[in-house]
RNA sequence: GCGCCUGUAGCUCAGUGGGACAGAGCAACGGACUUCUAAUCCGUAGGUCGCAGGUUCGAGCCCUGCCAGGCGCGCCA
């Protein structure tokens, strides 16, 4: 059961850390039946404040969740608890005044009741959850959408792997979260970019272009020593011969810079198209693909650094520059400009994150990988001598994926140039498959990823479960369709047909979905979205295998077909968010 | 040595700014296919939430210490 909490508070608070905004979207055209509940005791306590009953407290934060055990409801609030110490008055004294002061409208509440220390629980009526199915047909399929994020502006930066080598796995699993990380804050509202960020300056841009040149030397004969940090991958032997048959023969001996360079920034293209043919074959697509070389060609670097320069927290010392890092809670200051004139990486980074706010993002999100998480400190330091309010810079670490295959790691060493690439991954178990994998855990845990499980078509693998679901309901409308049963436009009334356990408990899930969503964009984790729907596809499951939907009785079989859809259309705005087919028969 | 992440059932993991008897999937065991797709369903069993303190009316969740695993501590990217 999905157990989602929401909090709330009276009046509203300015937006806290980690999350876009506290504005709920008490304007949807779709409530979500949380938010009805969280209204109805909010105007409660309102009036009790107003009343001067309860005092003025100062924005009470209350809680209205789904409680674990039905007998405590289908919803229950702490807020007499919370209310309690400001009132001075006893906590179930309290929840007796704000259930006095509810004014629910017809037909939605059973009962309440005063429960343990103070919760109140609310019970609905049965049929009240109903006007779930017309919600998800007014939507149009956009139900699970909100205002959460309206007006925010985020940026999602992810993948960005340097162009001198295909993508492996764990580039697979940061795309994966990114991508579905931006549907997810696009479906809430947020106004959302998908950059890519291309390191092609720099030492590793000579190393390649010397990697490319060797390997080209090889392919003609000449002798040669690989460079000792080159990279070893046969791609770049690939890349060679046709480097080869486009420039023609290398010389012997030592290369000059500008070979270096050519080598360099054609090896760079090659990669690059293939990284983006990869993501593309993924199903990621980004809005930006921005060049490391910009921030030197449109000096955004010397704009950077000047800032930071006139703020003061840049210094000379040993022959080099330093960004005063320490001033903002990390370890050590960090250089900027070597001894010999280059800037680092570091700088760059500054630059282009200088250039990030610049360009107006409320929330800009990094998405790396772990083995970065060192590096973390530094750029919320560099955020907060530009002024910046650190909680706008959002770094998310994805942790590794570990490969394996039957329960056996499968080896890998970027050295020696053996790794497994998301192609393979691809080519083997299939994009959807992938993707579910990679966003079936938190991304600050580690992830198995079984090659040989991935691919068993079985109750071993969750993707298919989900997925079949759907085509499952697909069938059942086929079904329908040729028996010529108008179902679409039965009344409304035939809902109340509904009333198996099932359908009632269902109902209740695909209220929650709202919830969910918001909750995944609030706290940033897609995998909320992957764990509600195999879930929901296991009611599915069930309801199915014990009652038929289409039957003799025209009416229930109308009911059934409605509820069945608010399903299958829940399923796919879900998949669709993570970025997994939604198929039609299986 | 310092820092970050993780530690929940045999395995892989959920558990939402603390809330009312700890959940799921898989594996195990026992059942269900003349049915709208069995890539499915039903049932049984399984846990001192790493350990020890602390805060709280209430702790898997917050604080402190310890233990274990992973990662990081470059004028590399």
């Amino acid at each position: 059961m999905n157990n989602n909490s929401f909090i709330s508070s009276l009046n509203s608070e300015p937006e806290t850390l980690n999350s876009f905004s506290s504005a709920e979207a008490t304007t949807d055209a779709i409530m979500s039946m949380r938010r009805r509940v969280v209204d109805l005791v909010q105007a409660a306590v309102l009036a009790l404040q107003e009343q001067g009953v309860l005092g003025a407290a100062p924005a009470p934060v209350f809680q209205v969740d789904i409680p674990k055990i039905p007998e405590h409801g289908d919803f229950a609030t702490n807020v007499a608890l919370v209310l309690a110490k400001l009132a001075r008055k006893a906590p179930r004294q309290v929840a007796e005044l704000i259930i006095a002061a509810l004014s629910p409208p017809p037909g939605m509440l059973a009962r309440v009741e005063i429960a343990g220390p103070g919760f109140i629980n609310f019970f609905l009526e049965d049929s009240f959850w109903l006007q779930v199915l017309a919600d998800i047909e007014a939507a149009q399929g956009t139900y699970g959408d909100s205002t959460f994020g309206a007006g925010k502006r985020v940026q999602v930066e992810f993948v960005s792997a340097n162009p001198t080598g295909p993508l492996h796995v764990g580039h697979g699993r940061g795309a994966a979260l990114g991508d579905a990380l931006a549907n997810i804050l696009t479906a809430t509202g947020h106004e959302v970019e998908r950059e890519y960020y291309i390191n092609d300056v720099g030492l590793q841009m000579q190393t390649l272009g010397l990697s490319l040149f060797r390997r080209a030397q090889e392919l003609q004969g000449l002798p040669v020593t690989f460079p000792e940090h080159g990279y070893q991958g046969d791609y770049i032997k690939t890349l060679a011969g046709q480097y080869l048959a486009e420039h023609g023969p290398v010389p012997a001996g030592d290369p000059d810079p500008e070979t270096v360079e050519r080598c360099g920034r054609f090896a760079g293209e090659a990669i690059l198209a293939a990284i983006r043919q990869d993501l593309a074959d993924f199903g990621v697509h980004f809005d930006h693909w921005y060049s490391e070389t910009r921030l030197f060609q449109d000096q955004i670097l010397d704009k950077a650094l000047a800032t930071l320069q006139a703020q003061g927290y840049l210094y000379e010392a040993d022959g080099a520059w330093w960004f005063r890092a320490t001033a903002f809670g990390d370890e050590k200051d960090r250089v900027i400009r070597r001894q010999t004139g280059a800037t680092t990486y570091f700088a760059s980074d500054i630059a282009y994150h200088w250039l990030k706010f610049q360009r107006g993002f409320d929330q800009v999100i990094d998405i790396w990988g772990a083995d970065h998480h060192g590096y973390v400190p530094r750029l919320q330091a560099v955020v907060q001598a530009l002024g910046i309010a650190p909680e706008r810079l959002k770094v998310l670490l994805v942790q590794l994926v570990s490969l394996l295959r039957e329960g056996q790691p499968v080896a890998m060493t970027t050295r020696g140039g053996t790794f497994v690439t998301l192609r393979q991954v691809m080519d083997e178990v299939g994009k959807d498959v992938a993707r579910f994998i990679f966003l079936s855990r938190r991304a600050d845990a580690q992830l198995e990823f079984d090659l040989e499980l991935a691919k068993k078509q079985t109750s071993e693998n969750p993707v298919y479960y989900v997925q079949y679901a759907h085509a499952r309901l697909a069938s059942v409308f086929r079904l329908a369709a040729e028996r010529g049963i108008a179902w679409q436009s039965a009344a409304r009334s035939v809902l109340q047909r509904l009333t198996l356990p099932e359908e009632l408990a269902i109902l209740k899930v695909l209220a929650g979905y709202p919830d969910v969503v918001t909750a995944a964009a609030r706290h940033l984790e897609p995998h909320r979205i992957t764990y509600f729907l195999t879930e929901l596809a296991k009611q599915l499951h069930a309801y199915y295998y014990k009652h038929r939907f289409l039957s003799d009785d025209l009416e229930l079989t109308q009911a059934r077909l409605l509820l069945v859809r608010g399903i299958q259309t829940v399923l796919d705005h879900g998949l669709r968010i993570l970025g997994v087919e939604a198929p039609e028969s299986m």
